[in-house]
DNA sequence: ATGCATGAGCA
DNA sequence: GCTCATGCATA
């Protein structure tokens, strides 16, 4: 089987001495998965090509599989050592870099262009889950208003999130909502009741700056309406939004996998609790959020008009997909990675590729590494936005920032991270 | 809630 | 190979 894998990950520097982390591998040769947990049993890949893309918002114009053909080929797993016990005051100061989310009213700069992500979804297979209403009710400012109160990240965060109900792939229930059995949660009536307009209501438009790139022509151009999801929302909409969609979420008793597989049932895209989580924490860029903003509201208006009246079209179907398990890695190297970036956030293939052979990690995995450490930078700080420390985020007692950054940076569509590395410095200095 | 990963599309 | 959108797997 899989003798000569193609396998894109060569672990031509897998050593095992001081194992910074853990991962194995396939080596073409005489290996196998012998103990190791292969985690993606399930083969299989997400071919569907009933894609429906009802939202004719503003991108995701033409998804078609432009090459019709199935990316799955070979099959090789990833088989991976074990995880590690990875504790440290140093993971907790990474951790609390990483939580940033604080925007700006500027608009990100990317184009229109991701579109075809009917690649797969690997079924997070969940169900409805229990229905207990929780009168809660978390406002939480965060973007370029006033403050952020909604980070939380390592520990001291808000976890109250039912993070199991969904777990593990093996379940498949097309069936995001609005199943049948399911669906005497509530009454419209009660959450309406309870929870006043959110939708195109939006309460307040005040003053926003903004200059989104978004040329929509369309007959009659905008005029000014930032509501109504069909125009371009301001940050502050979206935060409002945000906010909003979370509170009835909850009261509605749906978890955040359960509206990512609704939305999928409803409209055809299917989305993870991922990226639910991160629409609520505003942890997307702008032009994703404006995308998102759209259907979410749909889904709200269904999920509180529909109490007997589901929509029942299902159509994801849940398959599993071979994926490399999720490296370790090691608070140490972690650290190293981080200092690195703090000096060159874009190193070139030959320095990834020394710096992999220092840390021992795959070049792949420094890569991928800085990539990912890119996108967070974006997310988290706004060009111009690194003032002083003390300015920037407080520290709350527990462990807990606050952050709160100006919104409002400039309209650069490149320059990267440059001024933004004195604030990680900060955070790390802690 | 978030770290590491995949993949499309672009340069 | 990067960016960007997204998600599995995990803490």
């Amino acid at each position: 089987m899989a003798t000569a894998a193609s396998n894109p990950y060569l672990p031509s520097n897998s050593i095992l001495s001081s194992g910074s982390i853990v991962h194995s591998d396939s080596g073409g040769g005489g290996m196998q998965p012998g103990s190791a947990a292969v985690t993606s049993g399930s083969g299989g890949y997400r071919g569907d090509p009933s894609v429906k893309m009802v939202q004719s918002d503003f991108m995701q114009g033409a998804m078609a599989a432009s090459n019709g053909g199935h990316m799955l080929s070979h099959a090789h797993q990833w088989v991976t050592s074990l995880p590690h016990a990875a504790a440290a005051a140093a993971a907790a100061a990474v951790a609390a870099a990483e939580a940033g989310s604080p925007w700006s009213s500027s608009p990100q700069q990317q184009d229109v262009k991701s579109s075809a992500r009917d690649d797969l979804h690997t079924g997070t297979a969940l169900h409805h889950r229990p229905p207990h209403l929780a009168p809660h009710q978390t406002h939480a400012g965060a973007w370029g208003s006033t403050t952020a109160a909604h980070i939380n990240s390592i520990s001291g965060g808000q976890q109250q999130q039912q993070s199991l109900i969904y777990s593990q792939p093996g379940g498949f229930t097309v069936n995001g909502m609005l199943s049948p059995g399911s669906q005497s949660l509530v009454h419209p009536g009660l959450v309406r009741g309870d929870t006043p307009d959110l939708d195109h209501g939006s309460h307040h438009h005040h003053h926003h700056h903004h200059q989104h790139p978004h040329h929509q022509h369309h007959g009659g151009v905008n005029s000014h309406d930032p509501h109504s999801d069909d125009d371009t929302p301001t940050s502050d909409d979206l935060e409002q939004f945000a906010k909003q969609f979370k509170q009835r979420r909850i009261k509605l008793g749906f978890t955040q996998a359960d509206v990512g597989l609704a939305l999928g049932t409803l409209y055809g895209n299917v989305f993870s609790q991922t990226t639910i989580c991160r629409f609520e924490a505003l942890q997307l860029s702008f032009k994703n959020m404006c995308k998102l903003k759209p259907l979410l509201n749909k889904w709200l208006e269904e999920a509180d008009s529909s109490t007997g009246s589901p929509t029942s079209i299902d159509k994801i179907a849940a398959q599993g997909r071979k994926r490399k398990k999720r490296t370790s890695i090691e608070v140490s190297v972690k650290g190293a990675l981080e200092s690195h970036f703090l000096k060159c956030p874009k190193p070139s293939a030959q320095e990834i590729s020394s710096l992999a052979d220092n840390l021992q990690l795959e070049k792949e995995v420094v890569r991928v590494w800085f990539c990912n450490r890119r996108q967070k930078e974006k997310r988290m700080t706004p060009p111009g936005a690194a003032q002083t420390p003390e300015d920037v985020y407080s520290q709350v007692g527990n462990g807990h920032f606050l952050v709160d950054y100006l919104k409002d940076a400039s309209e650069a569509s490149d320059q990267r991270v440059t001024t933004t590395s004195s604030f990680h410095q900060v955070i790390l200095a802690h």
